[in-house]
DNA sequence: GCCGTTTTCGGCCCGACTGTTTTCAGTCG
């Protein structure tokens, strides 16, 4: 069992305790503890066989540790199971539906019997919902049509270069409003999680009617779901919600904190400040004897407030972040002038859409100083990949264009299909003398993992491999990915230098945060890549860089953050 | 159930919005 399914029950466990009615307190614990052992990179079972003492972690006590243990032996937990006893398990889904919590799924389960939306449905139409007490006509409606929805909708977070590209058309849209005097997008994406649940905007303007009229006749927008003075929240036609808050100028850092969350950081940030005599809003730091705000224009006047360094958001997520920021052990994290260059691409070789010195300008317009092209090889007939002619002549078109610039340094590249059997699918003696080599699995993922286990060590040590390239082949909300040992691949990685992608194009974010830090904390370089398929594909490389500040990479472990001789010595 | 800049016991963020209420509970983020 791997740690995702050990979070999922306790998660399990914390919804149903809310719905049973225990203290909100309880079911908490057992929400920061199913957090923190998914982020954990370590494998909790390991952990449990090696002995290691597990109350030592975030957020676990003796209880948790003692169900921790119980799972491991029996593959259940007894808590769990009593819980499942006293509600049925579809009783879950119920907490999906806009405007249903553990109060009132309990009170429709003890009424009316509701355990799953099925239920639920049939007891909306019929009327029975509005007869209880506390519920009415527009709740019934509300839920007939979140059914409805519901239904239509097998995912609820959206993977987080789409949700960026929607909240970016609205902020462009709400822009042109000549009342608007900050805007920024907060929330989970800020943050950079792989995946949104909605999209948060925050707003300064002095005229809110006007921000909100605007919003919510944006022609995305399907339909309103709240619209109070200072926040306004809307379902777009693609089925994403978004909320729009607004605030006044000096009071904009505090909303920034707020609305940036985790929820759990403004929780922990919130209570230290009352151990200070301080009340933190999302409209500044309220000292509390004279009830005058000390802070609110920036994040880090809020974070000073409470004797705290700024803390980047992508590390705002309720784990160690205050603890480190308190002991000057913050991490320090890359941005995008880290990044000399980029070395994952596509040109009309193979499937991308642009030219060399297409991507050569775009490339320079971003700051780098060299990139690598990388197109396909021929493997897989759907990309137009290059047969060893090709390369070879594209080798010599690179070699050309490279002398043309004295401030430039362009690599000749390629992305070379791992066969089944290990085998690169390009003509050795064109990777030797070719500069950077990315490895990549684009056909036979599902195979077993004993025989990609032996593939991939046999790609490893072939010894022409530079990076892995999307190295566990997961498509965000798709794909689940290649099956293979990764402690096995990654020994064999490090051992012939080769660097695990941290690849930032849209629906990949493969390697994510999580395994990165793993990889790279086991001694393992990473290299930032874009995967561009066009000269905008190559602004992608910024979820790269955002999911390496949430994995807490150094710089020093980023092989494109070196110039490109430095490069080419540490690939030789 | 967890945890400790005041604590091994007693706290555990804070406010907006809605609907069903005649003053507030429930939900949400």
């Amino acid at each position: 069992m791997n740690n995702a399914q050990y979070a999922d029950i306790l998660e399990s466990i914390a919804t149903l305790r809310q719905i049973r009615g225990d203290s909100p307190f309880k079911s908490r614990a057992f929400e920061n503890a199913a957090r923190s052992i998914r982020k954990m990179p370590e494998k909790i079972e390991e952990l449990i066989d090696e002995g290691f003492d597990l109350t030592s972690l975030d957020g676990i006590g003796k209880s948790i540790s003692g169900e921790l243990h119980k799972i491991h032996e029996t593959g259940e937990s007894p808590t769990h199971k009593e819980l499942l006893a006293n509600f049925p398990d579809g009783i879950l889904e119920l907490t999906r539906v806009e405007g249903l919590g553990p109060k009132r799924i309990k009170l429709l389960y003890d009424e009316l019997g509701i355990c799953d939306l099925a239920s639920l449905e049939i007891a909306a139409e019929a009327g029975q919902i509005s007869a209880l007490p506390g519920l009415g006509q527009k709740t019934e409606d509300k839920i007939k049509s979140e059914v409805i929805r519901l239904k239509n909708t097998s995912v609820d977070r959206i993977p987080l270069p789409l949700a960026r590209a929607a909240g970016e058309s609205i902020v462009a849209a709400l822009s042109k409003l000549d009342c608007i005097q900050k805007i920024e997008i907060a929330g989970s994406i800020r943050r950079g999680r792989e995946t949104s649940k909605d999209i948060d905007i925050l707003v300064a303007s002095k005229d809110y009617t006007l921000v909100f009229d605007t919003f919510v006749g944006l022609k995305e927008v399907d339909n309103i779901l709240v619209r109070g003075d200072t926040k306004t929240s809307v379902r777009l036609k693609s089925g994403t919600q978004v909320d729009v808050r607004v605030v006044e100028l000096w009071q904009f850092g505090a909303a920034l904190h707020y609305f940036t969350g985790s929820k759990e950081h403004n929780i922990q940030i919130r209570s230290r400040a009352k151990k200070m005599g301080l009340r933190i809003n999302e409209y500044g730091v309220l000292r509390l004897s004279d009830e005058e705000y000390i802070a609110s224009k920036t994040e880090e006047d809020i974070f000073g407030a409470i004797g705290l360094p700024w803390i980047a958001p992508e590390l705002r997520e309720g784990g160690d972040e205050i603890e480190n920021a308190l002991n000057g052990k913050l991490p320090e994290l890359i941005d995008k002038t880290s990044v000399m260059g980029d070395l994952h691409m596509h040109t009309l070789e193979s499937d991308g859409r642009n030219t060399i010195p297409e991507m050569i300008e775009k490339a320079k317009s971003l700051g780098y100083t060299y990139i690598a092209i990388t197109d396909h090889s021929a493997f897989v007939p759907v990309t137009g990949g290059m047969t060893a002619d090709r390369f070879a002549a594209q080798i010599e078109e690179i070699r050309k264009e490279n002398e043309k610039h004295s401030d430039f340094t362009l690599l000749a590249g390629i992305e070379v299909d791992i066969l089944s059997d290990g085998s690169l699918d390009m003509d050795l003696e064109l990777l030797k003398v070719c500069d950077w080599v990315v490895g990549s699995i684009h056909s036979g993922m599902n195979m077993k993992k004993e025989n990609m286990n032996q593939r991939l060590l046999t790609a490893m040590h072939s010894g022409y491999l530079n990076a892995f390239g999307h190295p566990t082949g997961r498509i965000l909300g798709g794909r689940k990915g290649y099956d293979y040992d990764l402690d096995l691949i990654l020994g064999a990685a490090i051992e012939n230098k080769i660097a695990f992608e941290m690849n930032g194009s849209t629906g990949r974010l493969d390697l994510n945060a999580e395994m990165a830090k793993y990889v790279s904390q086991k001694g393992a370089m990473v290299v930032l890549g874009s995967d561009a398929h066009s000269t905008r594909g190559l602004d992608e490389m910024r979820y790269a860089i955002q999911q390496s500040r949430r994995a807490e990479i150094p710089k020093s472990k980023i092989l494109n953050s070196l110039s490109a001789a430095d490069l080419l010595l540490a690939t030789r």
